[in-house]
DNA sequence: TTGTGTTTTACGACCTCC
DNA sequence: GGAGGTCGTAAAACACAA
């Protein structure tokens, strides 16, 4: 049996880091790999949000069997799913974020729901105020 | 239709752990 | 050294008011 690592992560400051890559610069120039102008990025089909979200409603550190399962039913690589993953609990610990600081001005006029939902976001399927719910099987 | 702001993929830099 | 974490960012895709 082979677990992903789940482990804290301390950022370092934000003192030194270099810019990124320019993938304008050059024609997908710089350290350009995959990336071509004619195809920046994929839309992922509904159906493929449906799947990645209904796992990271369960878990949101996916193992590496999983990814591979998921990458496999979805059509998508296992790369793709690892962003994918990770770019989801970014957005979570933004939305996370925000709510804090509402929370922490009271003064606002408007503090209840209103405002509160980007977009498209369902806050019921998410349930960002309570811990993830693991699957018995996945805990260690 | 267009201008503008937000969200979504994808990656590089840097970090930790084994 | 490699895998995978966060953070910051680029640019396409999208939403919406004017």
């Amino acid at each position: 049996i082979c677990w992903t690592r789940i482990r804290p992560y301390t950022p370092a400051p934000p003192a030194q880091r270099r810019k990124p890559y320019d993938v304008a610069a050059g024609g997908g120039g710089g350290s350009g790999k995959t990336r071509t102008k004619d195809k920046y990025r994929v839309v992922y089909i509904d159906h493929q949000h449906l799947e990645l979200e209904k796992e990271f409603h369960y878990i949101r550190y996916i193992t590496i069997w999983q990814k591979s399962e998921l990458a496999a039913n979805l059509g998508l690589t296992e790369r793709q799913v690892k962003i994918w993953f990770q770019n989801r609990r970014a957005k979570e610990h933004k939305v996370n974020k925000q709510q804090q600081q509402q929370q922490q001005s009271p003064q606002l006029p408007t503090a209840h729901n209103t405002t509160a939902t980007p977009a498209g976001l369902n806050t019921s399927l998410l349930g960002t105020s309570s811990p993830m719910p693991v699957k018995e099987e996945f805990l260690p």
